[in-house]
RNA sequence: GAGCCGUUAGCUCAAUAGGUAGAGCAACUGACUCUUAAUCAGUAGGUUGCCGGUUCGAUUCCGGCACGGCUCACCA
């Protein structure tokens, strides 16, 4: 603590006042029997005599955000988790001692309150204090009450100051639980079960990112953080677990932007006996219902582009989107050495040996993606950039693999699952070839999970989503870190 | 990793063609028993992110570093 702080010392000399008049600055005792909500909603519709009439006690607590002293008496306002809600203190009730004990509190400080409920001259349905305890002693100055905490390092250091300071926040961050919470009761209402797998993995797999490796001590083994969880649902699948879901972390040793952090929430689901197209028609169902319950309608604008979720939502060929957003040459999609040449043109990086699925993807990136604003299902995804995907029955060249954009970013990835053993493992190997370049690339074949495919995976669908970007949508978030409790930052030195 | 921008009191922000750094809120003292960013009077609070350079003098100009933001690259 910077012990040179004024504020600090003045704070520090007030608790120990307090000690020495045998007050306890951090009582655990007290007993809330109401939240500012609770009382909001129960009067704020009645009349200033239905108030009087009621003469209920109420207890709450809170943390003191604003104090209105007049000498004799004083307006607090109090913050619980619920909201906030305005106290009237007057000495000629709570007494003389207590109310030269109550001057010495600080905002920022934890009350407790006891008292009745009535509506102030200017219509504020406030809490008349009879009895009052200090629960916390703040040691530290809150942000100003006004403009709140601004500085936008410090919001993501101190996030609890952010919560405290900036009502906004919170909404955000009550918005994501709600959302996940939505998610399990989707699934769980499909009779999907939750499940959780590993997030250490001895290799990585289920997507191609770079791990963040570290070391078992006992087992003295190389371990990599899971870039993705599906291999391991995979397993389950292969188990007889036919619908499943995971919502939990993964994490990827890569750059940082508005758009990613190291560790972020993926939701995955697996339904056996489905195909990629019934993924679209999920996804769609589940996150209009979430868009419903969280906006009211099925529009809503994010960073001032009016989106508009009214199903069905377009569906469109990966190879008609090169088409018709790209406006390139047809004859790319047949000949690879036109579509490196395009992609070369445009000053993308390709490497030797780039397969013509890698040059097409490359080339929907950099032109479809972006102006995918409104939802969007690309489907038939080339097969050589899909290597967990099955094949289409009518075109081995494409995968039954769809991709969903919203406002030119990918939310969801999914596809039927690739369950022919011997296609797998030659997938993979082929994969291993391209990234054979690449040094910071994990090239070991998951054997044991071929082996496990080995045994038959039923007929399976499954789908990811990236829940931190779509509640940045919900939420209107420009940035990651903004749905993120604790974003990753640089130590603070 | 590259480019651009930022860092001044606890918080939100000013300021100087280079010339002793200001305000509001918060705090402290006092007045006030219905306020709503309460009001009124007064007080205190700063190594201007860090290190170095130019200069009689640097918060201001120059260089380096740290941290952060945005854009780009890698990716979801």
């Amino acid at each position: 603590m910077d012990e040179t702080s004024e504020l600090i010392q003045q704070r520090i000399r007030k608790l120990e006042d307090l000690r020495k008049n045998g007050i306890d600055p951090y009582p655990n005792d007290f007993r809330v029997t109401h939240t500012s909500r609770d009382l909001h909603e129960t009067f704020d519709s009645l009349s200033d005599e239905e108030l009087k009439s009621g003469g209920e006690t109420f207890c709450l607590a809170g943390r003191i955000m604003a104090i209105r002293d007049f000498g004799k008496a004083s307006f607090i306002q109090i913050q619980d988790r619920k909201g906030r809600i305005q106290a009237y203190l007057q000495r000629d009730i709570v007494g003389e001692s207590a109310f030269q004990l109550f001057k010495t509190f600080d905002i920022g400080d934890f009350i407790g309150l006891e008292g009745k409920i009535f509506r102030t001259k200017t219509r504020e349905l406030t809490l008349q204090v009879q009895r009052f305890r200090l629960l916390v002693k703040s040691l530290r100055p809150l942000p100003e009450k006004w403009h709140g905490l601004t500085d936008i390092e410090a919001r993501y250091r101190q996030r609890y100051l952010d919560l405290i300071a900036n009502p906004k926040v919170k909404e955000i961050f009550l918005t994501r639980i709600k959302a996940i919470q939505k998610i399990r009761d989707f699934f769980t209402q499909r009779d999907f079960i939750e499940v959780e797998t590993p997030m250490l993995h001895p290799i990585p797999g289920g997507a191609t990112a770079k791990p963040f490796k570290t070391h078992h001590n006992a087992l003295d083994m190389e371990l990599y953080m899971r870039v993705a969880p599906e291999l391991f649902l995979k397993r389950l699948v292969i188990g007889g677990l036919e619908r499943i879901f995971e919502i939990n972390r993964c994490f990827r040793n890569e750059g940082i932007s508005t758009q990613h952090n190291p560790e972020f929430t993926m939701l995955e689901f697996y339904q056996s006996y489905a195909t990629y197209e019934d993924m679209i028609k999920m996804t769609e169902e589940l996150l209009c219902s979430m868009i419903k319950e969280i906006h009211g309608g099925l529009r809503f604008t994010y960073q001032g582009k009016e989106l508009d979720f009214t199903p069905p939502w377009r569906r469109i060929r990966f190879n008609d989107s090169l088409l018709e957003y790209g406006k390139v040459d047809p004859a790319i999609l047949k000949d690879p050495s036109k579509a490196i040449e395009v992609a070369k043109k445009l000053g993308l990086e390709m490497q030797k040996g780039t397969s013509h699925g890698r040059a097409l993807a490359d080339l929907f990136k950099e032109m479809v993606e972006p102006q995918l604003l409104q939802p969007a299902f690309v489907i038939q995804y080339p097969t050589e950039v899909s290597p967990l995907s099955r094949r289409n029955g009518n075109d081995p060249e494409v995968a039954d693999r769809f991709e969903l954009f919203i406002a030119g970013r990918e939310i969801a990835n999914g596809f039927s699952e690739l369950n022919d053993p011997v296609d797998q493992r030659e997938r993979f190997v082929q994969q291993m070839k391209e990234r054979g370049d690449e040094a910071d690339a994990v090239l070991t074949l998951d054997e044991d999970f071929l082996r496990a495919l080995e045994f038959g995976m039923p007929p399976t669908a499954g789908e990811g989503i990236g829940i931190d970007r779509w509640v940045m949508l919900l939420t209107d978030a420009p940035s990651i870190r903004d749905v993120i409790f604790f974003p990753l930052l640089r130590m603070e030195k």
